[in-house]
DNA sequence: GATGAATGAGACTTCATTCAT
DNA sequence: GATGAATGAAGTCTCATTCAT
C-alpha cells in the first residue's frame, strides 16, 4: 500500500542521497532564491521526508553552504585542467574566459548561489561563505593576476597593466555578464560574449595609434 | 520620559520624514540585507512607532521599492550632466567611469542594494524590480553603447568593438567591482580603480605591435 | 487651496454632523459588517477626517451602538401609531406584521445591523447592547403577547395559544425571514411574505377540520 | 516539566486530533464568536502548540469553515432518519420541529456559529460560507415545501398554503427562535417551544370558526 | 534510518485611539 | 472644532527545527 521506503544503507547509497538533496536544493535555489526556497521544499523537490533532510545536513545553511561549496569544486575542477595546457599566458586567459562563459551558459550558477546564499543565511554562516568566496575570488584573482604578470615577462601582457586590479576586474565581469544576462538585456551567447569581452581585453576600445604612448591617467 | 512626539504637518515636513525613513532603511539594508531587516528595525532606527512606517509607505516591498527607486534616481542625477560637458564620446566614457567609482567611494550602494531586495522581495515586487532595474541597466548600456558609436565616427573608438556587448559590459563592471571590494580582495579606493579599468577600456592588456592585426576571435 | 474646512458650529449643526457620521456607518456595516468597517472607512464614507469621528463619539462600539440605538427608535416610531389605530387585536398583528416586511423592503436593516454589532463588539458593548436588543425584544414580544391576550377576550384569538411563546415566535419570525432573503432563496416582495406568514399566523397549515379538536401536544 | 507532545500516527489518530481542534473551536466560537477568538486561543484550548493549528487547517477561515460544514453534517445526519419514519407529511413536520429544537437544546448551535463566522470571516470565505448555508437551507426549505406539498395531496394540509415562503418562515423560524432564547427572553425549554411552534404551524392562532373562509390578504 | 507531526519564535500588517498643530 | 500623522497592541501566519514513532 504505503511506498515503500528506501533506506540508505552503503555509503555510497548516503553520498547518492546527499547529491540528490544538493541538486534538488540547486535548482530551487537558482529558480527562487535562499530566503524563498523553504526546507519543505528541498524535501519534496527531492522527493523525501520532511525530517530526513535534517540528518544529511544540520541546518538549513549548511546544507546551502554545502551546495557552494560544491559548485565552487565543480568550477575549479573545471578550470584547472587549462592551467596545464600549453601556451602562453595570454592563451590561458582567453581560455579560461571561454570557459567561464561556458560554463554560465550551461547551467553554470555559482554566482547567482552565492548572491542568493549571502542575501538570506544567517549572520554565522554568512561569515563562513564571504570567507569562502574571498578565499575563492582571490584564488581566481590570483591565477590571472599570475597569468599577467607570466605575460608581461613573455611580451604578450603591455607592462603597464596593474595585475591586481585588472585581474579582479577581468573575474568579477566574468561573474557579472550574467546579471546582464538575466535582466534579458544581452544574449546569453557565449561565442559573442567572449568575443567581445575579450577584445576588450585584449585591444580595449581604442584605436592603437590614437592610444599607444598616450596618457590615459 | 516618553519622547514627545513630532507631528509632521506640511508637505514637506513629510517628505522629510519620509526621506528619515528610507535612510534608516538604506543603512540597514547594506548592513544587514532586505531578509534581516524587519520592518521593527526600520522603525527603531528611524526612532519613529512601529505603526507610522506604515503610514508612510505600504508594505515593506514598497517601501524598498522607494528606496531602491531612489537610489537610481540619485545615480540619474549624477551622470546625466557629464554628458553635457563638451568631449569626445571617450572623454565620456572616462567621465562616467570615474564618476561611478566616485559614487560607490563614497556610501553609494545602489547594486548592493539591489541584488539584496532582489533575493528577498515577494513575487510582485520581484517583477516590478526586475523592471526597474532592468530598465536602468538598459538605459546605461544603451548611454554607453551610442558613446561607443559616436567613438567609432570620431575615431576615437575601433572599429570592430561590439557596442551592445562591450556597453553592457562596461555598465556592469562598474558594479560589480564592488563585490570585490566588499570581499576586502582589491581596496577602494576609486583613483587606482579608474586608472586600471580605463587602462583596461582604452587599451586592453596586449601591447599594440603585438595584437593590432592579430586575429582574437 | 485646499477644501476649506467646515465648522459646526450651532447645536443643529453638530447633530447633522452626528447623523452623517451614522448614516456613513449605518452604509458601510450593512455592507461590510462591523468588524470589517473600519473607523477609517466611516470618516473617509462621511467625508471627514479621521480624528473627527472621536469629537462626535467616544469610541467605535460607541458609534455603533449608538446607530442601532437610532434604527430602534425608528422602528419604535414606525410601529408606535399602529397601536393607535382602531380594530382588533388581530387587526393590529396584521399591521405590525406588514409593517415589519414593508420596513425591511426598504432598506430597513436593524436586524442584519444588531447581529453584525453583536458579533465584533467589545465585551462590554456587547453587554450594554444585549441588554439594549433584549429590552427592544422584550418589549416587541409583550406587546404582541399582550395582543394576543386581548384577542383571546375579544375572541378573535384561539384560547389555547400559549401567548408568551407565541409572541416570541412572530417577533422573531419577523426579523429571521430576512436571513431567507439574504441567502436569496426568497424574494424580498413584502407583499407575499406577508400573506404567507399572516395566513400562518391566522389559520396554520392545516385544515380546520383535521385540526379543531385535535390533539398536538 | 513540559508535557510530552503525543504525535498523531495513525490515520485515525489524526482525525482525531482534527476533531479535537474542531471542539476548542467551537466551543470558543459559541464563547465569544469569530472575531474575538484568535488562532492562540484555539491552540491553548486544544492543549497544542500555535503552529499545530496550522499544520491541521490552512488558516483561520478554512478552520471555522470546517467547523461549520461539521456542524451542517452532523445536523444532517440528524435530520435525515426522521425522513424514513412512517406517517403522513404533517408528522414529518412536527418530527422536524421537535428534533431541531432538541438539537439547540443540547449544545446544537449551528445557526449561531454561522452568523458568527459570516460577520467576521475574510471577503472569499464569506463567500464559500454563503455558499454553503444558501444550499443548506434551500435544502432544508425544499425538504420542508416538498412536505406540505404532500400534505396538500394527503389533505393534511390546507391547499391555499404558499408552500414555498411558509416553508422558509418554518425553516428559519426554528433557527432564530435562539436569538430568543439566548436574549434570556424564553426559556430554553424543547418541549414547550416545539408544543406552542408546531400549535401555531397547525392551528394558526385564530379560532377556526373565525378564519375558515375569511379572506386574510 | 526515515518520517512527518509538532512547536514557538518572530515576521508583517491592521487598526482603534491619541494628540500636536 | 477639526485634522491627520503617529502609535503600539495584537492578530494571522510561516518556517526552521525537533522528536516520538
Amino acid at each position: 500500500m504505503a511506498r515503500k521506503r528506501k533506506v540508505a544503507r552503503s555509503p555510497e547509497d548516503l553520498a547518492k542521497k546527499r547529491e540528490l538533496i544538493l541538486d534538488a536544493a540547486m535548482s530551487l535555489l537558482v529558480d527562487r532564491g535562499y530566503t524563498k526556497t523553504t526546507m519543505s521544499d528541498v524535501a519534496v523537490a527531492a522527493g523525501i521526508g520532511r525530517g530526513t533532510v535534517y540528518w544529511h545536513f544540520d541546518s538549513k545553511d549548511d546544507l546551502f553552504y554545502e551546495l557552494i561549496a560544491r559548485e565552487v569544486d565543480r568550477m575549479d575542477a573545471g578550470l584547472a585542467p587549462l592551467m596545464d595546457l600549453p601556451g602562453t599566458a595570454l592563451d590561458k586567459i582567453d581560455l579560461i574566459t571561454r570557459a567561464s562563459f561556458q560554463y554560465y551558459a550551461g547551467s553554470g550558477t555559482l554566482f547567482q548561489a552565492m548572491l542568493s546564499v549571502l542575501g538570506g543565511a544567517g549572520e554565522e554562516m554568512e561569515q563562513r561563505l564571504v570567507g569562502l568566496m574571498a578565499e575563492v575570488y582571490g584564488r581566481y584573482n590570483q591565477m590571472v593576476a599570475d597569468l599577467l604578470e607570466a605575460g608581461k615577462v613573455e611580451g604578450t601582457i603591455r607592462p603597464d597593466v596593474d595585475s591586481e586590479v585588472v585581474a579582479a576586474t577581468i573575474v568579477v565581469l566574468l561573474d557579472a555578464m550574467f546579471l546582464q544576462v538575466g535582466f534579458g538585456l544581452v544574449d546569453n551567447d557565449p561565442k559573442r560574449l567572449s568575443d567581445a569581452v575579450l577584445g576588450l581585453i585584449h585591444r580595449g576600445c581604442v584605436p592603437c595609434s590614437a592610444s599607444e604612448g598616450g596618457d590615459d591617467a
